[in-house]
DNA sequence: TTGACTGCTTGACAATTATCAACTGGTCCC
DNA sequence: GGGACCAGTTGATAATTGTCAAGCAGTCAA
């Protein structure tokens, strides 16, 4: 494992005020791996051997139904995914891909209990990441339940927006992913960005301009309890 | 507070393994109250200063958006709720308000915090209900995401036949609160109800009969990764 | 008993969303 | 260049879901 991946991971909330011998300790079991592009790393049910981290590139977290399938979630560095699973010892509930050619490091999930026993600090960590996740699905549930598809994409631009602290910005995943994200078919997806001109969204590609924030914000009414991606 | 409530709490598997002084020292700062049917809680937005531990009743967890309104869960004794947001000190977004009569105890969240810091086992006690509840919301997400609302009404019959462990049941909430958990109006869950006779469901108020579960497995096509409670 | 209320159902209709097929414009590769 | 391929778009249509209004049955209290 090359220092600098381990700087990186250590400079993550979760691992950043354990102790070092615990650190180093987690550390040795690790192993990284690079993937190519559309690699599937994780399959929905498996056992939780690793806790996963995502160093470079970005992760697709998807599930599927009975021949369907939706985008849950997508995962950028550098983060860790499916923590839940692996503290519980609990089957994956989401498949998991790259999107890109991505570095991923693989901590052993027994690794990460045991240790997660014996440091306090990192149960500390593991707890604040877990609600936070949770509080993350909670305002997604409630997006899904309380708004309107165009209404979750008028939503979803302002948060782009707030994140990239710019009227115009480019899209961050493909439009189909951003659909099925939003819970959405392409075709709807389309037909929404068309429908959001009325309020100053302009499309072009991947490429949004809001020429008029506040007529959008009026159509999207965001809510710190649904939107703020912090809180 | 009394032997006996205290004795249902620390049955919980949050504080069935922490330390008994810690324990003790928790409920010295709780307080029980009994609340009449349809009592606002907690309101969405607001500051966690408490812990709510349900004893008796029930309490609806709901979210409201733009003047709609939907259930999120249902609370039954005896378990907690809201604790993310407890143990993250950040503001609840949820509301929540008793559905009949109900016992509910008051733990402030400062101690909650307070006793986590220093209880190796109430920190991993946490740490697995945390895990429980973020999987709980990740399932009932696919559950909207994946499905129709006939295929979710017809496999949260199949869970609840599963609950009681018999063919006939009696739903455990009203129609109403039903659709509004299940994402749908009234009237479509009223409609679906009729469309799932072909399937063998016979409805007589609140009382559901079953009277071909297979036939009705096949069309719901329930999975452990979204329908299992445990898991 | 009567009347008000409530939850649920039904019908008619409208909005939202999905499906299917065709087409566009770009990229990549031979 | 030519062709294959792909994401995205568009149009036509259908399925799903929501809205509004009316009505029904049960409960409760005066």
């Amino acid at each position: 494992m090359p220092e600098s991946y381990r700087e990186d991971i250590r400079n993550l909330d979760l691992f950043r005020e354990m102790e070092r011998a615990n650190f180093e300790s987690l550390m040795r079991g690790a192993y990284v791996q690079n993937f190519p592009p559309r690699i599937d790393l994780i399959q929905e049910g498996d056992t939780p051997d690793f806790l996963h981290v995502v160093l470079t590139g970005s992760v697709d977290l998807f599930s599927s139904w009975n021949g369907r399938e939706t985008s849950m979630a997508t995962v950028r560095p550098v983060s860790t995914f499916i923590l839940a699973a692996s503290v519980k010892d609990a089957p994956y509930l989401m498949s998991a891909r790259t999107l890109e050619k991505s570095r991923i490091v693989l901590l052993p999930s027994e690794d990460v209990r045991a240790i997660f026993d014996i440091d306090h600090m990192f149960a500390r960590a593991i707890v604040t990441e877990l609600a936070q996740c949770y509080r993350a699905v909670v305002k997604n549930t409630k997006d899904l339940k309380l708004r309107t598809s165009l209404e979750r994409l008028a939503n979803y631009l302002l948060r782009e927006r707030g994140r990239e602290g710019a009227d115009a910005f480019t899209l961050r995943m493909e439009k189909r992913r951003l659909a099925s994200t939003l819970g959405m078919t392409p075709e709807n997806l389309s037909r929404a960005f068309k429908a959001l001109e009325a309020y100053g969204v302009q499309v072009n590609g991947n490429r949004i301009t809001l020429t008029d924030p506040d007529d959008l914000t009026g159509f999207a009414k965001p809510s710190p309890l649904i939107d703020d991606r912090r809180a």
